[in-house]
DNA sequence: CTAGGATTCAAACGAACGTTTGATTAAATT
DNA sequence: AATTTAATCAAACGTTCGTTTGAATCCTAG
């Protein structure tokens, strides 16, 4: 009753319906976000029976999901392999912050490189499904990344043993923020950046351009302890009550 | 015909019916996102009748634009305010980085504090908005934050005459990110942080972590020079096609 | 007090949504 | 060749959506 055979024609034949659904949805739901994507425009894009999604995934959510999995199970495995890669060439020495940002990185710009249609699409995709509030989304993200945010946690926490583990946990948070955003491609002001098309497109360049940022602030001294804490007290203390609120 | 006019009950009377909308309607989006919330939704947390939401805003879009620039415009006007009183004190030098991130970053947290309802939901609220694909929201946005972006931007480059304008850019969208990321508070990786519920309730230790964490990438030395650049080329050359690609 | 515009209200509109159904075609098994 | 199972299809289901309507109410100005 519920589609998905095992002993079907598995790969002579292209399973064409399944695949065509994945790939228009992949590519609608990176453009309107899950909610604002109809099933009809995916099956209508994919140029098959509106039935035939909810008969090969069961629901709208399952199809998410499965348009999630397809991509972000290999690269997740791809980021756990670098990293334990990169921990056994190290021998008994902890990995650089380098390194482990690298292992994040490289898989990501893999898909963004490789894949012709998919993989741009699928990182914008991915950067808005982190801002999603639908809570099916959330869990499954979670899930999705548990083991693979556990292992770089604890590695980081090695690379960085002075730092609170506490101040590693916002810092690794700021970290997913700024790399979600910058994979979204959202751009929402666009002023702050007069990129030129080719810019903006280059999945690539981008992500060098974040790791290096990335790393200062990863590696940077405790905010206790930085003049920019300081600076902020003092602006927070001067400023709290003269207030000229506009109009 | 289009309601909201001048001659009404102004303030002594509570003009409650287009309050009670705007409130309701700010946590609601805020906490199920543009698409996901219905006007019926909406109505019925105000306890106002549906229709009251066309007549006095004319359309949900329309709402949605009262909703961001009833607390919008201030803060963005005290950001203004804030950095020309900087730069009005730092006499002919240049204003510090330390100094402008604050001016960024302390009216969201007064709005964060002060408003007993408002301020929390709103900002969280602002951080989706950032991220949300609809177009109309995005041209908002855009618009909205225009005339802040082009001061703030000119600033960053007096305070870092070195950096190339494009690299300004660039490590302005991240914090831009990271920020609009933090603000939304999805935490869509609950495992990265184990904080406490009083943590990520407390949007001003936040902020004043974030700060420093995003004020040593803006000041971080250009990525062709840092480490993070080279060991980044090392090891995406070294793995491209060693690629033990999972399952 | 009364006329008139501002506001509220219940009800309905047409459209779009996710999902289901039952018949029909294609493919594989016996 | 016969039979069973998978897959496709057109059509419809019931629900919810944003928006509109027209009458009823409230408030205020003359």
């Amino acid at each position: 009753m519920v589609g998905n055979v095992i002993r079907m024609a598995d790969k002579d034949v292209p399973v064409a319906t399944k695949d065509r659904i994945l790939d228009a949805a992949e590519s609608l739901f990176m453009e309107h976000g899950f909610e604002a994507t109809s099933l009809r425009s995916i099956t209508a894009a994919a140029d098959v029976n509106l039935a035939a999604a909810n008969y090969h995934f069961g629901s709208k959510e399952e199809l998410f999901h499965a348009v999630l999995t397809r991509r972000l199970d290999p690269m997740n495995q791809e980021r756990l392999d670098l990293l334990t890669a990169l921990e056994r060439a190290a021998a008994p020495g902890p990995v650089t912050c380098e390194q482990i940002l690298s292992a994040m990185f490289v898989p990501a710009l893999k898909l963004a490189r490789d894949r012709e249609r998919g993989g741009k699409n699928f990182l914008r995709l991915l950067g808005r499904a982190y801002a999603d509030p639908a809570p099916f989304i959330r869990q499954f993200l979670s899930a999705q990344y548990a083991v693979m945010i556990i292992r770089f946690k604890a590695a980081f926490a090695r690379a960085l043993p002075e730092l609170p583990p506490k101040e590693l946990s916002w810092r690794l948070h700021f970290i997913m923020g700024a790399l979600s955003y910058t994979l979204a491609g959202t751009d929402a002001l666009k002023l702050i950046a007069e990129l030129t098309p080719a810019d903006s497109g280059n999945d690539e360049m981008l992500l060098r351009r974040l790791a290096p940022f990335l790393l200062a602030g990863l590696q940077s001294p405790l905010p206790e302890a930085s003049a920019a804490g300081r600076a902020f007290d003092g602006e927070l203390k001067q400023l709290r009550c003269s207030a000229h609120v506009s109009r």
